[in-house]
DNA sequence: TCATTAATTGCCC
DNA sequence: GGGCAATTAATGA
């Protein structure tokens, strides 16, 4: 069974005591998914809540004419699949692992008593939702008003917060992310950011290769979403 | 080594 | 900016 001391920091589990997390930990099990596999997929009934203990998730949608939209990713130490606290007995996306992931699942029908009885967990399911909901609207925003090089920047600067890692060169983007999937991000060709991506790697902003791409001067490129250009 | 998957670039809309 | 095609590069079996 798994460590409690690997989960009993995080803000979720601030009231519970240490006999409490154990018992909460024991209803779980260990979820392992393999790059590309997956832990749901839109529309399968929602019957387990997952915590993501390692590794990166991509939440994808499929448009109805068939072509994917990634709505975001997930880092590890959050909810995810959390159907129930917003009502719903489906999952709403599918879950796709974007690298070798664990994850801790448990059964939904433990979600009611839990949120009901361990306030802090419920404030963490409610954060997380609402920053997901701040998230989705901003894209709105973006993809109704900017232009897409701002759109590409946004969505870079986004990943460099849940997955950078420092390097010599800059801060990595510590998920294989190929071009299209940074246009399925953002709302535009995988040439678009191709093109992108060259002429930021001329004026030294960031370096890419094959699904790798490292941010080299995060001011610069901070500096395309901030309205000039 | 070959087959597959990614990335780049030029041309046209 | 997007769509398409040709080409090249990297990767993994």
């Amino acid at each position: 069974m798994l460590d409690v001391a690997l989960i009993s920091h995080l803000p979720n589990f601030a009231d519970f005591s240490r006999s409490e997390l154990e018992e909460f930990i024991g209803h779980s099990r260990a979820r392992r998914v393999e790059k590309n596999g997956h832990y749901f997929e839109e529309g399968e009934t929602a019957d387990h809540f997952f915590l993501l203990l390692d590794g990166y998730i991509r939440v994808v949608r499929i448009s109805p004419a068939g072509e994917q939209i990634i709505v975001r990713y997930i880092a590890c130490n959050e909810l995810f699949g959390i159907a129930q606290a917003i009502g719903r007995d489906t999952y709403p996306a599918n879950a796709v692992a974007a690298v070798d992931c664990v994850a801790l699942a448990w059964p939904m029908s433990l979600w009611g008593e839990t949120v009901r009885k361990f306030p802090s967990f419920c404030c963490a399911a409610n954060k997380t939702l609402g920053s997901r909901l701040m998230d989705v609207q901003e894209r709105v925003i973006e993809l109704a008003t900017e232009q897409v090089e701002y759109r590409v920047a946004a969505a870079l600067l986004k990943l460099l917060d849940q997955a950078g890692k420092e390097v010599e060169e800059g801060i990595l983007i510590d998920i294989p992310l190929t071009r299209q999937d940074v246009s399925e991000l953002s709302g535009t060709t995988l040439h678009s950011v191709s093109r992108l991506l060259s002429g930021w790697e001329q004026n030294g902003l960031v370096k890419s290769s094959r699904k790798r791409v490292i941010v080299t001067n995060r001011e610069k490129l901070h500096a395309l979403t901030a309205g000039d250009k």
